[in-house]
RNA sequence: GCCCAAGUGGCGGAAUAGGUAGACGCACAGGACUUAAAAUCCUGCGAGUGUUAAAACUCGUGCCGGUUCAAGUCCGGCCUUGGGCACCA
């Protein structure tokens, strides 16, 4: 039988038996492995989506085996943007287009032999799905969590969409590359920089590689200052927030944003208006894009006619305005002091104003000494009247607690994570239940209505204004107010992206209740997500928002855990054989389904759990996967050596053990290829012997099988074993595992000069000997004084002579 | 600029409680089988010195130092590449 007929003939028997079904009811120890679900574009699946699918799969099936109750669950992220303009471009409604896409995804993924259990498969498109997705965004705002608000907000002229600042990363959107400018706009927003700390501190409920770690630390970017207030002269008042309160007294200007509030309050007061007022207007023109570029001159202007007062030697300092202070961050002012701050000293140095050295044992001629140039270096305080002679440490201590005293300052905590902006103006996202009403405002469709259902449209492109296509659908828009019973409008924006995927991993948990989004019986039942994995271009965002969404669900009470998701860890990307990722117009595309029917798809999965390192990029090799079918194809001649005898024989035992251990180990710690590796030089030494018993080659097969399902069964099924899918996993005798006899290196000043044999715990006297009367060491001490021999057990001798 | 990861043969990559660097695979070369090819099997394969052949020796894990009997692995200082963040006070 052809590969081809055996692979379809496993896929029909496990689908016809159910055997990856998962239970809510087992006795067996649940375990859940997921991997993000794709987005399935018109391209098809990807090699690389084989990869992190094949790694994941080949944990389920050795944890079925080890009698776990595995739930490995498959479905859409079907909602976004590719979807919509595709839809624009050709006139194809993108339910269709999904639908069609979803088909092929799912075609490709069974021809792979992945042991989903599609009972449970859903899209985030299902009107059964985004119904709870709909209903948990009520819940936000039920309880406070959701409120509109108008903020300037990244809007993509060609997209013509609003971007979170997650999209529009860099000044250009993430989509079409264009440059992102600012505009004012009403958006519903949820209120996620509350859950800042608390997402910072979950993270010690979690087992995230520690680069998944950081990447969440770093987003949610929390710094710890002081809040001064600082008194204009003349009257009134602003504060600033600094984490480097030690320089206080290097203070020689303040700056304050010019789209913050503080300058409209001043602006009476103001003596150069035209020239303040043509500067904020500088600043709206200008997008995310041009500040950066405009990084390398610090340009703004002096706010003339009103002086601040040092809070603590009361000199007068000018204001000035500076594009390079935000109005959304801390409090929209800082203090200045060039001296010790490399932004502040440019600014100074375009603007010719002054400094003050506060801090000693640094150099201000040509740069700042900054922060990480004289912290933890005893660096003492300079030209700071009573804290003169402090050492930094001791200054940040003693003068945040003198202004406390006084009571203009208090220290206080900033993160960088804002609020999330959660509309987009796009027809192809989740529908925002609610309702506006002219006399009640906004109100909340009545949860017995969901799901709002998306309606069908003739026109996909967002109008000029920006709004989204809905807003075209009289019909659809045009409603009553639940609370009033008069006329009323809908909300025509709809969700991001993000939404759908902010929760998936519950639903899998329970897939198709009508009454809830998934029971709590069945997420206490499943715990969490034992093990999570995706790219890691999804493990800042993606990841943040889902435990955001899964803590405020946990607040409320309806989910069972504070963090639902235990292990998240990242794969490498599949590069092509150019070494560059993989895209049509490089011509280095590999189609999985190509692949499939010329090798099969035993040999695919093998070789890309063999490419390499998995959580590193790997580049393809058509030629290295050819070595992957040549291993099957030795396995499989591997069959005719078989002897009708049963056990290990004593010659082969202590390697099958080592083998067994290896795989099990190796698939625990993403360790693929090493794994893969033990098995090639497990099947190298079968067949260099004679014959093979059936239970040596039935433990090969059993090793195999995470990796290789479909020929190891069949192979399997001919030697007249009961399925491996059924059976149990080998278990390995750890002391058999273990060399009785070893080989260590003897080497003489640190230089390998032989080796001996010796039996394992071998008396330390008699290796010494040993290691001398080896003929090459002998040669090499000769005629030398031995000062010392270095014996490490079982391991290494050395012999240092003189 | 800051943060993170990584630099090992012709290639993908093994090896980190410091202990024989290059497992396994690819490519390549030689040989066997074959009318021939494919497939398969055997041998070699870091660079160099050396030898009829061996043996043996020297150098070698991005660069420069250091610690140690011993460093791919630890420490200090660089360089390069990839990724992320980017005026966050």
């Amino acid at each position: 039988m052809n590969f081809k007929k055996i692979e379809e003939k496993w896929q029909k028997i496990w689908e016809e038996k159910g055997t990856f079904k998962a239970l809510n009811n087992s006795s067996k120890p649940p375990y859940y492995i997921l991997v993000e679900f794709p987005y399935p574009s018109g391209a098809g699946l990807h090699v690389g989506h084989v990869r992190s699918y094949t790694a994941q799969d080949a944990i389920a099936r050795m944890k079925r085996m080890q009698g776990f109750n595995v739930l490995y669950p498959m479905g859409w992220d079907a909602f976004g943007a590719p979807a919509e303009q595709y839809a624009i471009k050709n006139h194809i409604h993108p339910k269709d287009a999904v639908k069609e896409n979803i088909k092929t995804f799912k075609r490709q993924m069974q021809s792979l032999g992945f042991s989903f259990d599609w009972s449970r498969e859903f899209s985030t498109t299902d009107p059964e799905y985004y119904k709870w997705t709909q209903w948990q965004f009520l819940q936000f705002y039920k309880h406070g969590m959701a409120y509109k608000a108008t903020v300037p907000v990244n809007w993509c002229p060609v997209c013509k969409t609003v971007l979170s600042n997650e999209d529009a990363a860099g000044g250009v959107c993430e989509r079409c590359g264009a440059a992102v400018v600012q505009k004012e706009k009403s958006q519903w927003m949820l209120r996620m920089s509350d859950y800042a700390e608390d997402l910072l501190n979950g993270l010690k409920d979690t087992n995230f590689a520690e680069k998944v770690k950081l990447g969440q630390i770093n987003w949610i970017g929390k710094s710890s200052g002081v809040e001064v207030d600082i008194d204009i002269v003349g009257g009134g008042k602003f504060s600033i927030f600094t984490t480097c309160i030690e320089t206080i007294y290097g203070i020689t200007f303040f700056v304050i944003a010019p789209d913050g509030k503080l300058i409209k309050e001043l602006m009476p007061r103001v003596e150069n208006k035209e020239e303040v007022l043509a500067y904020i207007e500088e600043t709206k023109k200008k997008s995310a894009m041009d500040r950066t570029e405009l990084n390398k001159g610090k340009t703004g202007v002096e706010v003339k006619g009103i002086k601040a007062i040092n809070p603590v030697n009361g000199k007068e300092v000018p204001i000035y305005l500076g594009d390079f202070v935000l109005g959304d961050y801390g409090t929209g002012a800082v203090m200045a002091v060039p001296s010790h701050d490399q932004r502040d000293f440019e600014y100074a140095c375009a603007h010719n104003i002054s400094m003050i050295e506060v801090i000693s044992g640094g150099d201000t001629k040509e740069k700042a000494f900054e922060k990480h140039d004289y912290l933890g270096k005893n660096c003492k305080l300079i030209n700071s009247e009573e804290f003169t002679g402090l050492t930094v440490e001791e200054a940040k201590e003693a003068i945040t607690k003198k202004l406390e005293n006084e009571g203009i300052a208090r220290v206080v905590t900033n993160y960088k994570m804002r609020d999330w902006i959660f509309s987009r103006q796009r027809f192809w996202g989740e529908p925002i239940p609610m309702i506006n009403c002219p006399k009640c405002g906004w109100v909340p469709m009545d949860e017995s209505d969901l799901p709002l259902l998306l309606p069908d449209v003739a026109e996909y492109e967002p109008t000029d204004n920006g709004e989204s296509p809905l807003a075209k659908i009289t019909d659809w828009v045009n409603c009553k107010c639940p609370k009033c019973g008069g006329d009323a409008t809908r909300e025509t924006d709809t969700m991001p992206n993000w939404a759908g995927s902010s929760w998936y991993f519950l639903r899998f948990m329970d897939p198709h209740n009508k009454e809830e989004f998934a029971s709590m019986d069945a997420m206490k039942y499943w715990g969490r997500v034992d093990w999570y994995n995706g790219g890691m271009e999804h493990t800042a965002r993606h990841l943040l928002y889902a435990r955001f969404w899964v803590q405020f669900l946990y607040n409320i009470g309806l989910v069972p855990n504070k963090e639902m998701i235990w292990t998240r860890v990242s794969h490498g990307m599949v590069l092509g054989s150019n070494n560059e990722k993989m895209s049509k117009s490089k011509g280095n595309v590999i189609n999985p389904d190509d692949i499939v029917n010329e090798y099969g798809a035993d040999t695919l999965r093998v070789y890309e759990m063999f490419m390499g390192d998995y959580e590193q990029d790997a580049p393809w090799s058509t030629d290295s996967l050819r070595g992957c079918k040549r291993f099957i194809d030795k396995v499989i001649r591997l069959k005719d050596n078989v002897k009708d005898e049963t056990g290990y024989r004593q010659e082969l035992e202590s390697l099958i053990h080592k083998t067994i251990k290896k795989v099990e180990n190796d698939l625990g710690s993403m360790s693929y290829n090493t794994a893969i590796s033990a098995l090639m030089i497990l099947t190298n030494t079968y067949s260099e012997k004679e014959y093979i018993t059936k239970d040596e080659y039935h433990v090969l097969l059993q090793l195999l099988n995470p990796f290789a399902p479909h020929i190891t069964e069949e192979l399997n099924e001919e030697l007249g074993y009961s399925p491996i899918y059924d059976s149990e996993w080998p278990k390995y005798d750890e002391s058999l595992t273990i060399d009785q006899e070893i080989t260590i290196a003897v080497q003489v000043n640190g230089k390998v000069r032989g080796t001996i044999t010796i039996a394992k715990d071998e008396k330390e006297e008699f290796v010494k000997e040993k290691a001398m009367q080896e003929e090459n060491v002998k040669r090499h001490i000769s005629g030398s004084d031995v000062v010392k021999v270095i014996v490490v057990p079982n391991k290494i001798v050395n012999i240092i002579i003189k």
